[in-house]
DNA sequence: ATGAAAGCGCTAACAT
DNA sequence: ATGTTAGCGCTTTCAT
């Protein structure tokens, strides 16, 4: 079996107490008891038991990351640059997901497995500001995303009204004056759908456009599919269209081919930008324009304050206030809303 | 601070084996000593502590999983139906990311993160045949994909050479006689892309097709742009294309870009086929034939594969020669291949 | 600079 | 059916 302090202890002909001293780092040891200790590791190829230290100090170097889909490119994206950061300060991460339903975002609070690890960051979709009683738990804990406006947590979020409005007040600059919104949620009045028809409007507001109904698309889920079945229905109300917001890539993607399938040409009849930033922009015909999130900005964020979170509660120091942390956008202009006059990429 | 049994067994006046016992679901606990310990246990919100549990037996609960990268969507889709399988089975999934890099592919199998968890799924994407000897560890491990052949360990693959075959038969049989492979990686002759490339040829062969150099698309990565570099390379080369195989989809979709690019009308003038079968491949214009490697199947046979070598473990029973499972894959046709004159989709 | 020993919370063998 | 108790491997006082 694996080898124990114990071992090496007796194998290097010192106790256990100065093999920790030696694998902890501890200074105060002298160079040729070191020297052997090490050796006795080496020998035995000893690993320190990850479980007993955790029992021990209580923390086991170990994160919980919460999210609807791995399958959902946004958050396969997100959670690569979370291990990543993650990795960069020793700490390993164990994923949840959720499936974007209430009650497993219920249950995830109180996951057992949650139980080995020492705060979780948790991007909530089908949570409403309702619940964020919920959110007092009592081990650190960051949220995601805007669905929940003061959590009794920390909060990283990317301003969804603003970035939103500035896409659209894209689409105004390149010429658009028809511009449906594609992927609000019906009765929505929070959550990301939301907050972008938001940014949405006041952009047209801004700009002196009307707000018509028939432009907005309605869809259940963000996928695909719902964005080509929306783009479709807005077509099908035979209203004029000359530029569309696709409140995330996935959607704007299935739009364009929505809008190729029924003939019109992407970006000299109709501008599309999309939001999030997805690699895949890069390389659909005409490639897509969209909001770049942030997601890596976020994804550091996030695991810093969790980190020092977890480092506050180590030290026994009093518990700041939770903060909220916004992360700057960026949009992207790629050839989906390029102006005819405009020079070739 | 979190209760303990201890806690949970004073204030329903029961000893903490008695308490245990409840938690674990052991049968023969008296009715009404069952109920006065959930409902303590309701009172103190009391959680196992899985450190403890685990450091006592053994076993934690969790598993690993170590992948080239969770922005590329198939591991994405991959390490989502992981962590669906884990969960079914009561055990959640920790990530580890190698980037694909050979350090960093033999420093995973020695990660201390490792050490509480039960076990490791591995996907290897540098390592190769000369590195079978590091696959011998003292942990269950299974690994997935075609790089090693006679690893010491469980293996779940999918045969590359069979499905590339038959994607490239697929091609022949719409009517091409000039198919493009893109993809290969100069000088290897283990891993995914050599296997493809193998299928590729014995298609060709199989249909008295010549094995045409200047129709091969060489690359680095498989990521879009390389897909669309190559492409563009081979039909620099001036050589006739009616066809084109793309080792995996997302070289496909930027192969396709790079036709539609160059005036190449697809699937009129040249058919192509991908391998992967991302959601995605149902949306580009035209919506993409490919291979569907059997993901989900994949991931499933893994962790059933995986628990039950800690099971056996457990148990104490003897370990059962490593096997190989290869699981099935299936031609999904979609409109890159669709013949003139084939009825639409 | 190093050792001895307590105990983190749990499970399981043993006892009743 | 339930209680007692010995560790699992580690960190950490408290000695020396």
């Amino acid at each position: 079996m694996a080898a124990t302090l114990r071992d090496v202890a007796e194998l290097a002909g010192v106790s256990i107490k100065t093999v920790s001293n030696v694998v902890r780092g501890y200074k105060h040891v002298k160079e040729s008891t070191r020297t052997a200790v090490l050796a006795a590791i080496e020998q035995t190829g000893y690993q320190p038991n990850i479980s007993a230290r955790s029992l021990r100090i209580g923390r086991s170097g170990v994160i919980g990351l919460a999210l609807p889909e791995l399958a959902l490119p946004y958050f396969a994206e997100l959670a690569g640059a979370v291990i990543s950061e993650a990795k960069e300060h020793g700490v390993t991460v164990l994923i949840e997901q959720t499936g974007a339903e209430l009650d497993a975002e219920y249950d995830v609070l109180r996951s057992p497995s949650l139980q080995l690890t020492d705060g979780l960051i948790f991007s909530p979709l089908a949570m409403s500001q309702d619940d964020v009683a919920r959110l007092e738990v009592d081990y650190p804990l960051v949220i995601l995303g805007e669905r929940i406006f003061d959590p009794p947590c920390d909060h990283v979020v990317m301003d969804n009204v603003v970035a939103a409005r500035a896409a659209t007040e894209h689409l105004i600059a390149a010429g658009c004056r028809r511009i449906a919104a594609i992927g609000a949620h019906l009765g929505e009045d929070q959550g990301s759908a939301a907050l972008r028809l938001r940014g949405y409007r006041e952009a047209l507001e801004a700009a002196g456009l009307p707000y018509d109904e028939s432009l907005v698309g309605y869809v259940g889920l963000w996928h695909r599919l719902d964005g080509a079945q929306a783009m479709h229905e807005v077509l099908a109300r035979g209203v004029a269209v000359d530029g569309v917001f696709g409140m995330n890539d996935t959607l704007a993607f299935g739009a364009l081919r929505a809008l190729q399938d029924e003939g019109r040409r992407v970006p000299d009849e109709v501008k599309i930008i999309g939001f999030d930033d997805l690699d895949e922009t890069r390389y659909t015909a005409p490639s897509l324009s969209t909001v770049d999130p942030g997601r890596l900005q976020i994804a550091q964020q996030a695991v810093r304050v969790l980190l020092s979170r977890i480092e506050e509660r180590r030290s026994g120091g009093a518990a700041a206030a939770p903060r909220r942390y916004t992360t700057p956008f960026r949009i992207v202009e790629r050839e989906s809303t390029r102006r005819a006059d405009a020079p070739a990429a």
